[in-house]
DNA sequence: AGTACCTTGTGAAGGATTTCACAAGCACCC
DNA sequence: GGGTGCTTGTGAAATCCTTCACAAGGTACT
């Protein structure tokens, strides 16, 4: 196949979300302009971002919904269910635990790790924190697919040559450092600090271009 | 001035918060490509990028790293303070109050809201809670430049449009729904439900283009 | 002062992504 | 059954972003 730009990606994954939404409110087909509207992009970019997976509508009505979000589950690929570790179970990494994502949409924590003596043994919706120590062993036995690192940025780096020493090939990054992968592992950063950064930065141009 | 793509705004953040480590580690100057590196970057980027707003450099020598992180700070705006408020007292908004960016990186909480009556008055990093019903005057007296939605996919629309009308021009969105704005207003998302899946499909699709 | 070496700044080229625009297909109605 | 109206799917054009490649400018050393 070929090579797909993460923005598509990304849209996807917010049609998806959307269509989840519609599909409970009742609807059974969308147009690619609706669709659009609610994405936040334009009808011909959502027909595109569609056809390099195929032809999922029908012209003059539009798609189907329900057909529509189980082909973008499918591409997605999240018809199979993806363990996750999550590591640091500080406020961060105890608030993602408990976010209604998991369970509801393929992904499961299957394991909390944490420094903290007394953070270890305390539950988390369903999942004990377990000590740092056992990381590599809990990996090698799940057979997790991804990790969430919530640790503070100095031990950020030191988390993901673990993990990925251990076998993980994808990683969610939550603290404010920039990581530095081998080829071959996907590593996302989420960071509050750039986001703010650029609303800031978006406020102070304000109609200056 | 030129509009500069949001990706070059990114990267200047990310190029600020390594500087930042790399100065209290006691280092006088940077070359495009060390700078490059610890970005995920290359060094003709990290050039162009800056050469958008300036010359910073010296040629034969690189960048001074003081006067760099002067420089990013002052186009990112961040010689300014932003003051910022929180909407939703949950896990996520309580976690994120906590922050550290808050304080150091010129971004200050000054108000936190939400519906429940059992959250309200309680204290998170030196901020009251405060009720929902509060926001609009708030909003009015502290003046914040930025919002940021911590409330449940459902609230966020109607969270979003309160702002908004009570004058503020840039949001950040935890909420897993997509949000529609009026022009002028800048809506950042972060959606943790879309990282988890692009790392999905990343690995669906490993070696395969 | 001259030479060697290094790194920046930047037009131009290349590549990627988005937008345009329209033919093709389908449903509905008369 | 033919006409009308709407929406998809998609090459081509346009725009945007990144990479290339090199002249220009600076330091250090002899």
């Amino acid at each position: 196949m070929k090579h797909i730009a993460e923005p598509t990606v990304r849209r996807l994954s917010g049609y998806l979300r959307f269509l989840e939404a519609f599909d409970s409110e009742g609807h059974e087909t969308i147009s690619s302009g609706e669709l659009a509207r609610a994405g936040g992009t334009t009808s011909a970019q959502v027909r595109k971002d569609l056809s390099f997976f195929g032809s999922f509508g029908k012209r003059g009505l539009g798609y189907g919904v329900k057909d529509l979000i189980a082909s973008l589950r499918e591409i997605l690929g999240l018809d199979a269910r993806w363990p996750v570790v999550i590591v640091g179970a500080g406020k961060i990494g105890a608030a993602l635990a408990q976010y209604r994502v998991f369970g509801t949409h393929g992904f499961d924590v299957v394991g909390i790790y944490d420094t903290d003596p007394a953070r270890v043994g305390t539950r988390l919706n369903g999942v004990t924190v377990r000590a740092d120590r056992d990381l590599e062993g809990d990996i090698a036995s799940l057979q997790p697919r991804i990790a969430v690192l919530c640790v503070p940025g100095e031990a950020a780096q030191a988390a993901l040559d673990r993990v990925v020493a251990a076998g993980i090939r994808a990683v969610l990054n939550f603290a404010p450092t920039s990581l530095i992968a081998p080829d071959g592992v996907t590593v996302r950063a989420v960071n509050m600090a750039t986001e703010l950064e650029v609303l800031a930065y978006a406020l102070t141009n304000e109609g200056r271009d």
